[in-house]
DNA sequence: AGCACGCCGACT
DNA sequence: GTCGGCGTGCTC
């Protein structure tokens, strides 16, 4: 008897066993993929962790379906690091094999409905339902469930297949779906017998009349004649100018042959630049330091000022990492990154570099798995979000990741809630790989664990090539519109500065923080905002569609001309975006070109290229965008950047919402001033003596850092706890509360550390879903596992209480 | 996550 | 009386 245990794809906690044949037994290994049956009638694709010989007790295990790899495709370094993330950030191992593997190589199984060969229908003896997905049945050979819902429009439909079934009409079949497909290119060459001198003319008497074929082939001895190289279809239909239906017609005259070549989809051809790259004086010193410390710590972090070079610095550690076998991941906080950072790459390394990222589509995303799993030397440096940590590397010697402050490292929907950062930092440890960690504006918990000496420290405190930091001017917005010296949102000040470096052929990016200034459509009358049905939030209004949405669900609703509550026409818009500032610009400088850099307008594949593209080729002179702007963009021709107004991120009800701040003014302040000249930032905020603004303007990272983890210490914030967040939700509100203060309840007791809630969040609905939250507190000197463990105990006995069951909690570990 | 079982309200 | 809604529980 012999048997394997198997992850599936599905939120489930427990590994699952099967039996498998002996042959099997001494074929499978730990990391390959199985098909197995799951349930009355799906098909899988699990992953094999362990094979052994201990018949299970209680019950009989179902055998394999079919083995679906040759050689593991998962590495056991990988299944443990799988492990250790179920367990840190309380997930179930499903949820992270889910989220680790590319799709395309997790196939499922889908029920095929056709119909039986031999039987004899009597369609008077058919229901309406049954009749019609009959006669569907005789327009095509077979339907998919999805197709059957269609048809009927109706959800439930396993109760007519049932009964065609036992009416022996419609047979099922479970279909495994192999959505990997590699990339073929066509090609054609002669037909060997026309090679011949004799060959030819037989083929030229044959095609005499046909000019179009003959074209076709002419070209193809134009094109082997000057490249001795295979021809594919597609350039022979360029070079003939013709079309491939009539390549078809020669292939099915015999005359040519087509083969396929399979190719990568995820290739670079380009040259390396052989340019020699030259260290700074401080550059090279940070180099030599953050050397120094991977003697002895395996995680540095690096911090230097906004535009101190840093990248230069990460391409000599990846040269030197590369140069000894070993591969490097490189983790970037932003898709959009990306391009800009691979361009530069594949200069030094050309098709070393291999890119990985959601963005990517399926079949790419397993090109580049299949590499890094090869260790082909075509993935040696693999640059990616977040996900690119899952990768199957297996002989990793250094992990960058660069904007290590960044949240979007955190995954925070779908489960694994997971940190990039954190992660990749457990990650490179089993590979003892080192691991540096990149920023101009640290993260608190990272400085500290480097003041700690946890991590090793290196700073580079001046900009590359002597570029000065920007000047910084605070514009009093109190004082400004009490002076009436503002022009809608705009002060004299900034709309001075804006003048001047528009003059100069200068570019200018303006900065507004969507949160909380999403602009809505208010009542004159009687106040009345009006709100999604489904979510507790107010409408935003999106002019160039003039409609309403909600942000949370995408309710979406025409502009309204009269109040809904009141009948008045007296509508206001409250609140500014990007597209108001946009609007008053297009006002105050009616000659400049102003372009607009925020969800709206970013959507789609390539959308925040190309307006990156276009302002760097300086199309756009001023930019107006959200937070994307603070991303470590590179841009040499801006002179100014604006930000809107300070105050709204530093009230936000969050104990980061300080350092938060500070890290966004000053990443944004970092756009400005590239070449020699001095940049200029201006800052219009109602609290210009408040002291992260203070801290921005000189610049103090250190005053910030001091002054923050002095309140996380008085309130006890982390780096002095650690936070783990559970989120109740239920569509019956009385219910939601009576079960989030019983759990809270149970947590306080049993814990004996901080618990607080049951919280109501900003919003307190989503889709029609009450939502609540509990905030757990475990101070450092407690057994994180320990206490993770009783915490799971308790939601385990949560879901115990029958009318509890139906309330959703989600488990966040580190949520911040 | 499916998918079946089982219990109650809206129709023939 | 049945059809079909969704709440509940299990899947090796």
């Amino acid at each position: 008897m012999y048997f394997v245990e198997v992850i599936l794809p599905l939120s489930l906690a427990k590994t699952f066993t099967y039996s498998v044949s002996e042959t099997e037994y001494h074929y499978i290994k730990k990391g390959m993929r199985v098909a197995v049956p799951f349930g009355k009638s799906k098909i899988y694709t699990a992953l094999v962790i362990e094979t052994h010989e201990n018949k299970p007790t209680l019950y009989d295990a179902k055998e394999i379906h079919q083995i679906l790899d040759e050689k593991p495709i998962v590495t056991e370094i990988q299944i443990a690091h799988w492990q250790w993330i179920a367990s840190y950030y309380m997930c179930a191992i499903g949820d992270v094999y889910r989220g680790a593997m590319p799709s395309a190589l997790l196939l499922e199984s889908e029920t095929i409905i056709s119909q039986k060969q031999d039987g004899f229908v009597d369609e008077s003896l058919l229901s309406d339902d049954e009749f019609l997905v009959y006669e569907a049945l005789q327009q095509q050979s077979s339907l998919k469930v999805q197709d059957i819902m269609n048809i009927l429009n109706k959800k439930n439909i396993f109760p007519v297949i049932q009964k065609l079934v036992d009416k022996n009409i419609l047979v099922l079949q479970e279909e495994m779906l192999e959505s990997y497909a590699p990339k073929l290119v066509r090609y054609v060459k002669l037909n060997s017998k026309y090679e011949t001198n004799e060959g030819l003319g037989e083929l030229l008497e044959i095609l005499k009349n046909a000019n179009k074929q003959k074209e076709i082939v002419l070209s193809y001895f134009q094109i082997s004649a000057s490249e001795k190289k295979p021809i594919t279809v597609k350039k022979l239909v360029e070079v003939a100018n013709s079309t491939s239906t009539i390549v078809k017609a020669l292939i099915d005259k015999e005359i040519f042959e087509e083969y396929y070549i399979q190719v990568d989809r995820v290739n670079f051809s380009g040259i390396t630049k052989d340019d020699q790259l030259k260290l700074s004086v401080a550059q090279q010193i940070a180099f030599d330091e953050i050397n120094k410390n991977f003697t002895q710590k395996e995680v540095c972090l690096l911090h230097g000022v906004t535009s101190s070079g840093k990248t230069e610095i990460y391409i000599k550690l990846l040269e030197d990492c590369i140069a000894t076998g070993k591969q490097v991941l490189y983790l970037l906080p932003e898709i959009a990154l990306t391009t800009q950072l691979v361009t530069r790459l594949r200069d030094f390394f050309g098709n070393k570099v291999a890119v990985f990222h959601s963005k990517y589509s399926n079949n790419e995303r397993v090109e580049v798995w299949q590499k890094v799993l090869a260790q082909s030397p075509n993935a040696q440096i693999v640059i990616g979000a977040r996900s690119a940590l899952f990768l199957p590397f297996s002989n990793l010697g250094l992990v960058i990741v660069d904007e290590e402050h960044e949240q979007t490292f955190k995954q925070v929907d779908p489960s694994p809630r997971y940190h990039a950062r954190d992660a990749s930092i457990v990650l490179a440890n089993s590979h003892k790989a080192k691991v540096l960690l990149g920023s101009a504006t640290p993260s608190i918990e990272t400085y500290f664990n480097a003041q700690s000496g946890k991590y090793g420290l290196v700073e580079i405190s001046e900009r590359y090539g002597n570029v000065k930091m920007p000047e910084i001017e605070l514009v009093d917005l109190k004082d400004k519109y009490f002076r009436k010296k503002m022009s809608g949102h705009f002060s004299d000040t900034l709309i001075e500065e804006i003048t001047t470096a528009l003059s100069f052929g200068e570019q200018v990016i303006l900065f507004q923080n969507r949160r909380g200034f999403s602009p809505v459509i208010e009542c004159m009358t009687c106040g009345h905002v009006p709100q999604c049905p489904q979510c507790d939030v107010s409408l935003t209004y999106h002019k160039h569609k003039n409609q309403l949405r909600c942000h949370y669900c995408g309710y979406s609703m025409a502009k309204p001309t009269n109040c809904h509550i009141c009948s008045s026409v007296d509508l206001t818009t409250k609140g500014f975006g990007t597209e108001q500032i946009q609007q008053e610009l297009v006002e105050l400088f009616p000659n400049a070109k102003i372009g607009r850099m925020d969800q709206d307008t970013t959507r789609g594949k390539f959308g925040f290229e190309k307006i990156i593209d276009s302002f760097k080729n300086r199309e756009i002179d001023i930019l107006v965008g959200t937070q994307m702007l603070a991303k470590g963009l590179d841009f040499d021709n801006v002179s100014l950047v604006g930000i809107m107004n300070a105050d709204n991120m530093l009230y936000h009800p969050d104990f980061r919402a300080f350092e938060r701040s500070f890290q966004m003014m000053t990443q944004v302040s970092g756009r400005s001033g590239r070449s020699e000249k001095r940049g200029k930032v201006v800052i219009q905020t109602y609290n210009p003596d408040h002291n992260t603004i203070l801290q921005v303007v000189y610049n103090d990272y250190a005053g910030m850092y001091k002054e923050q983890l002095h309140e996380r210490q008085i309130y006890n914030y982390p780096p002095y706890c650690k936070l783990i967040k559970l989120t109740l939700k239920h569509r019956d509100f009385d219910k939601l509360k009576e079960g989030s203060m019983w759990l809270y309840q149970v947590m306080k007791q049993s814990l004996a550390i901080p618990v607080l809630g049951p919280e109501e969040p900003p919003v307190s609905r989503i889709r029609n879903e009450y939502i609540r939250t509990i905030m757990i507190k475990i101070p450092t000197n407690q057994s994180l596992q320990g206490t993770k463990k009783t915490i799971q105990k308790i939601l385990n006995s949560f879901e115990a209480v029958a009318q509890y069951r139906a309330i959703k909690v989600s488990v966040n570990v580190d949520f911040y």
